[in-house]
DNA sequence: CGATTGCTTGACCCCCATCAATCCTCGTGG
DNA sequence: CCACGAGGATTGATGGGGGTCAAGCAATCG
């Protein structure tokens, strides 16, 4: 369980992989571990979390809730992932909220110790600064997507990347375990309006969908409807 | 023109804040000043900026041109905001474009001068990372609103921050002269259905509007409708 | 002072949110 | 082992929001 960071390959997926082997050992000593279970949720948006998780294992959302009472899925975290970078640099609190989609395992670090060397190891910083900056990157492609393409043009996009990021191997079913309700607060619509596209795009043998497993079977196809025929 | 940085004040507003006077002695050796004319262009879409662009006076928005070929407004930049931080991280071309929406004034500061500060200077890193986290937090507050919330929300919602971030004081107008389309290429709607928004939020005496100039009348009403009544 | 650009309004229709009913799939306890 | 209930998946019906085309109107500019 508490295996040591110094030892630990998924350092080597983000940031921590900046820190020398001396901070490794002191974070080592602070940090702890947990499983959480599916559905178990990580913070709440409003929370304090004063210190980043690193993801070892599994899938999360993270989410925030509209004004008018909907989840909104903002980004997918999964291995070697860090989440609650933002907690070091401001004192706020949290705006989303983490809940875990497939089983996972996380590391936490707490914030006084991890902070000391963002003040220290400049390699470290400039990391985070990247991983800030292709997020903030990301976002803004979510936020023209959002505004400017259909439902199913969404989805389409939506499937595509799910199959980049969760898809082990070709012809195995994406390794996340999203229902239709997910799925829909991925792309910013009614749980009705995408399974009635799921429907469609399985007709069309565009995926192939058994019960929460979704097989991609013509990413071509889904990726001209992204971009509108 | 090409004042000195350790007297303009407006590098009290950012980052630039935190340099110390003989990085900022440096600064203002290498670094260029420009007027940039309503409507004129200061970087495209996949172009490499290498720097970063110090906003002296001024609005312009920030762009991103879709699949389906319209223009989503991503954010507005005003006096004393920094541009292209994003180029000093990565690597990559710009994925923005930035167009003057008001006359402006900006200073442009080389990337491979700055990026020394970068690495040197902890508090001018830290204040950077500070930028980008909220600009991400902020992202993904306009996310969640592209995603579930209606036209009219969205401009009401709109209106209001404009209002808050524009109006110099009570009972002026915006002191940034939008045009409809552009107000329809934030909130990510047709022009002409954002046109008849604005009019009927005229006709009910939320709005007042004369040409581009725009006075809100009641943000208490505007605040009720962007949250959805 | 035409001419180009931006603003405004009307008409039309499709996409999608919503409500509702049914079916399916589990896990749980009798 | 089955019955049952609860939550998820699916499909239908319906109405309104908003995208699109089109045609006037105002304003700005060379």
């Amino acid at each position: 369980m508490s295996s040591r960071c110094e030892q630990c390959i998924i350092r080597q997926l983000n940031s921590l992989g900046e820190l020398t082997k001396d901070e490794l050992l002191r974070i080592s000593g602070c940090k702890t571990s947990q499983y959480v279970k599916k559905g178990e949720v990580l913070f709440e948006e409003g929370q304090y979390i004063n210190g980043v998780f690193c993801v070892k294992d599994g899938v999360c959302k993270v989410t925030k809730m509209s004004t008018n009472g909907r989840d909104q899925i903002v980004k997918l975290i999964k291995k070697g992932d860090l989440i609650g970078e933002r907690s070091l640099i401001s004192e706020e609190a949290s705006n989303l909220k983490a809940t875990a989609i497939n089983d996972m395992e996380v590391c936490f670090i707490p914030k006084e110790e991890i902070v000391k060397d963002l003040k220290s190891n400049n390699n470290f910083t400039m990391s985070i600064l990247k991983d800030l900056a292709t997020s903030l990157k990301e976002a803004d492609n979510v936020i023209v997507d959002m505004a400017q393409k259909t439902v199913k043009q969404r989805l389409a996009e939506t499937l595509l990347h799910l199959k980049k990021n969760y898809q082990v191997s070709e012809d195995k079913p994406l390794d996340i375990q999203l229902s239709r309700e997910d799925i829909a607060n991925i792309i910013g619509t009614a749980t009705e309006s995408a399974i009635r596209l799921l429907s469609s795009f399985k007709k069309e043998k565009l995926i192939s969908l058994k019960g929460k497993e979704i097989y991609i079977l013509d990413p071509q196809t889904l990726q001209q409807i992204a971009e509108g025929f």
